[in-house]
DNA sequence: ACAATCAGGACTGTTCAGGTCCTATTAGGG
DNA sequence: CCCTAATAGGACCTGAACAGTCCTGATTGT
């Protein structure tokens, strides 16, 4: 079905909501503080987190007062550098993500290789979307928030 | 990490496979036959091709002398059309593919329907790409690579 | 020193895909 | 007319991957 793993989803919703960090530069939110304001359970949220800083997506100040901040704007992250940091890389079939597996019909396989074709249309496709496209695709123009203006936005997006 | 399900891999194997039947026009491979010549187990070159069949990619002949026979040229296959056959519609989140999930956090879901703008570019990169593309992308003999050198094929992309 | 917060891993329940097998149906051949 | 070859279409089992949770340790501000 390819599908996509759930905690993209929310490492989406996460990173989006990280963006909308109130007026000052270096606030940093915390992973509850993210977990209530959208919904996302708790560990969950941690989780996510977790990922996209050995991702270098986001950066993290540990200790009291601590939480997460956002390392580049939204626009400059493309929806695969999400996926890749937490579902891996990019890579349709087994054949592929990596030489463990001999393939021990190999001499017989007759697409060896050739799923290369399909995974870079992917990942052309997948970088070519950031996540500013995501956050600006289905928000209602009435609901669209100004960056600048105190947070307080994730509440009116009643679909 | 976005994979593909092995059957699909197979399929495009067994598709190939069929394009190449002996001079004869009319003429039906069996699929023990196309598993003896893919060294892919034989039920499951089966449930391959029942599907592929369902999807109308390929013809059946049953009773004896039966067997199975491509409906259309390869260049006229698009890799979409063999996902879609073989995992169903091309869909990347469970909040996406059907409004059988009411999604509960739905009034605080900020990603709701923004996973479209990915999903469509998906089935753009994936429309393109025929068959008949797959099976000339490696065949360069140039471009073979020793099996026993342990190259990888795919260099992990970005990170 | 204490409290808040992240880091990192271990663990578990559930879901789903891969794979096998069984029975019914159809068509050709003796 | 019966028998054999082959597909159709299920049901079924198993194993792996994922989602989600929790625990312990490290770090930093008060």
């Amino acid at each position: 079905m390819l599908r996509l793993s759930k905690l993209t989803d929310y490492a989406v919703v996460v990173l989006i909501k990280l963006s909308t960090t109130p007026d000052v530069c270096d606030a940093v939110q915390t992973s509850p503080g993210i977990a209530a304001a959208t919904a996302v359970p708790e560990p969950t949220v941690a989780k996510v987190l977790k990922a996209l800083t050995s991702a270098g997506l986001v950066a993290s100040q540990r200790g009291a007062r601590g939480g997460y901040r956002l390392l580049r704007p939204l626009d400059d992250i493309a929806i695969a550098d999400v996926i890749a940091a937490i579902d891996g890389p990019i890579a349709l079939t087994a054949c592929v993500d990596g030489a463990a597996t001999p393939c021990e019909t190999q001499s017989l396989c007759a697409v060896k290789g050739r799923w290369d074709l399909v995974n870079d249309a992917i990942r052309r496709a997948l970088g070519g979307i950031t996540l500013a496209d995501m956050r600006d695709a289905s928000i209602p123009p009435a609901f669209r928030f100004d960056p600048a203006s105190p947070a307080r936005l994730f509440a009116p997006l009643a679909e």
